[in-house]
DNA sequence: CGCCTTATTGAAACCCCTCAAATTCAGTGG
DNA sequence: CCACTGAATTTGAGGGGTTTCAATAAGGCG
């Protein structure tokens, strides 16, 4: 809470799960939540862990990763500052079906769950920005769904790499480089595929000078060229 | 409104969204309601149409379908009695991101989004529930995504087949049957592949005594056999 | 009966996975 | 500074699950 001390709203007022609250109530939200900062690559919570604390993320990326029954993983977003996780678990008092990994320094505002229920009966606005939030997801995940039945490999690892280009992208001269690390394995969790075949698909879009990739950082050189592989019509 | 006139908490009682809301709260969350009954093969909006009521499922089935850049349409989900939909719209004030058709006759409670907007206000639990509603579909979506990205075909048609008859499935002494009309062009639509990979399936399970399938229907005759396969960890 | 939709089945093509081996790269400690 | 090590990556070959295309069959309905 320290950090927290002095303006705890400006630290929260411009994240999307506080809109239109007014600053008293910031007040005494922000009072009754615990600020923590963590290292890079540290778990926060683990799939099957009780849920007991609702999480808002600050400052950061978070990784959200789930592993199937025989052992594979999948990741399932990442997680940008301003954003809530954890949500589904806290209101279904279900364990966490999810792990989350600090992908860099982080900082997070969390709550116990029985605070969060009694702070969203209190100001209904906080229930009805979760629900914004959720819907939005559920949006991405519906989108995430369709590619997944309907499109080629090809197709949804260009998808992936804009996707990630518009939430940590940062813009050089030679183009937009993704700003966190992110393996050939990453990029295959994140598209349902294998290593090889990222890394075949990679290798092919850097001779035709679409992307430069290294050791786990890929720079996007031609956006206009991957958003046609994206959205081409002839599959 | 004239057939809720009388006793409209019965009919609002039992549903999800409306938990742990007194008779009186209710009253008058049905008093703003509009209820209406459709026909089978109905459209209850198009994708893309602006997104102006929630909605409530009281009875019947409604099929939840979505429709990509190049045509191909997919199955999202089937709505079953109790459920809210179109949730996602009304909230983000964006269009309809997909098209509900009625299955059966069915019979519906209706709200405008800003009257919804301002009950949520007014009962926080109304928001509470829909966030629970929304947890639950999430959970579902990144389930579905996590199979679709590293499961198999014949995995996917019989977690369909399993899903569909324990919302919709009618108990005959033969076997459990589906019980709405299902062509396999529709059960390729939920899996994300083909009616030709389905009908080879379905031929298949046939021969080995599983499922006993007609023309847009399907008896499942060895559920047991079915779960096996859906859950089987050698891939 | 004729028509249209739904379903079946075969053959060929193909995308992608799997496995194996080699290569590059970053970090570590001698 | 450089060998050593383990991780990340690349690339090839082969196989298999699915799709695609085409043709045929079977059902329902006027």
């Amino acid at each position: 809470m320290a950090i927290l001390a002095g303006n705890p709203t400006h630290l929260l007022a411009p994240i999307g799960f506080f809109h239109q609250l007014s600053f008293q109530d910031l007040d005494e939200i922000a009072s009754t939540a615990t600020h923590r900062e963590y290292d890079k690559n540290t778990y926060l919570f683990h799939q099957g862990d009780q849920a007991r604390r609702f999480c808002v993320l600050v400052k950061g990326k978070v990784k959200l990763t789930q592993l199937t029954e025989d052992g594979q993983q999948i990741i399932l977003r990442y997680v940008s500052p301003g954003e809530a996780f954890a949500v589904v678990a806290v209101l279904s008092k279900i364990p966490y079906p999810v792990t989350a990994t600090t992908v860099n320094q982080v900082s997070l505002l969390t709550w116990e769950d029985q605070v969060m229920l009694d702070l969203m009966k209190k100001y209904p606005q906080l229930a009805i920005n979760s629900l914004r939030i959720l819907a939005g997801r559920i949006q991405e995940f519906q989108d995430r769904f369709r590619e997944q039945a309907t499109e080629r490999v090809e197709r949804r690892i260009a998808r992936a790499l804009l996707r990630l280009a518009s939430q940590t992208g940062r813009k050089l001269d030679r183009g937009i480089l993704i700003d966190i690390a992110l393996t050939r394995q990453d990029l295959a969790e994140m598209t349902g595929t294998t290593l090889y075949t990222v890394s075949r698909t990679l290798s092919q879009w850097e001779k035709d000078g679409l992307v430069s990739s290294q050791r786990e950082q890929v720079t996007i050189l031609a956006p206009h060229q991957l958003v046609v592989i994206a959205e081409d019509m002839s599959k």
